[in-house]
DNA sequence: TGGGATTATATGGGCGTCAATGGGATATAT
DNA sequence: ATATATCCCATTGACGCCCATATAATCCCA
């Protein structure tokens, strides 16, 4: 599977449309091309966002959870009401929803940051001190990518 | 099988009429496009909604319970009793029965909220409070979505 | 390997279509 | 008749589709 990386910064026009960064799109699944998914951080006050393949294995896994339970009922809706489908046009561009600019502070541009299976969608100066801020607290920790990658796997 | 997903707020018009919100009604299976199932939550006070088709597979399911068991009684009593079939305009429009008002205080507009095979209709500010009470306690569990989410794939 | 030629990407804007909503007219039932 | 259910048509605003352009990236060949 492709991999969503990098960092881009784009603008918001007049009609409230934005590029998806093009090698973001080239990241998603051949037959999932024109649709995004996209939702609220749980972590922070950003935009998540991948495709609809991956929702579609996530949402599998919550439906088989037990039916009537307050789990199931939680689960379906934070997940499955506050995803947001989203159509792409041929240039590759996208809306973003009103309810999602206000939770992020995106007015007139605003940074990708690839993290994978997803990328996030920050305002462009909190994008910049988040990824600060995550390099500081890896160094501190002295945490590297070889030590995590050779810890136990769960 | 296609889902239910995301919120939508409709009004009801004065003839007591509300749209079906477009993707819900593309989400309908073909051949029960223009009618949907609603009767009580049993969690909430709020109204639940679904395909026909989705009923139908729910009753074969209950058919197969032990005939003379407890739960076969409720389920066909709850069930079946209280579910209104709800016939869909060529515009996509149904009206919400009066009792189902009242037993969720909707008046003049309402809520539509995703939940996979099914969905929720609440009056708005019920809605809203449902899906921070939901969010907020999916946050506090985040290590047990992520391992649902993240759990082996069956 | 340098530099012009070609292509791709991000961005701008016109326009037609569709969804949500409003309301009149007709039919059916209580 | 009064209320309810349909059907049909109208309006408005949002969104998708299409075409255009400038800048950036890539290519390709002498």
């Amino acid at each position: 599977m492709e991999l969503f990386v990098s960092t881009f910064i784009n603008k918001i026009d007049k009609k409230g449309r934005i590029s998806l960064p093009s090698i973001f799109r080239n990241a998603l699944p051949k037959d999932y091309k024109n649709e995004i998914i996209l939702y609220k951080s749980l972590r922070h006050n950003s935009i998540e966002g991948c495709s609809v393949k991956r929702i579609n294995e996530i949402a599998n896994r919550i439906n088989n959870l037990d039916f009537f339970s307050e789990d199931q009922d939680d689960f379906s809706t934070s997940i499955f009401s506050e995803i947001i489908p989203t159509n792409l046009d041929k240039e590759g561009r996208f809306v973003i929803p009103d309810t999602l600019k206000k939770f992020t502070n995106i007015t007139s541009e605003a940074t990708f940051i690839g993290q994978g299976y997803y990328f996030q969608i920050l305002e462009p100066r909190k994008a910049k001190q988040k990824q600060t801020e995550s390099r500081k607290r890896l160094i501190l920790e002295k945490k590297s990518l070889t030590s995590i990658l050779n810890e136990k796997r769960k």
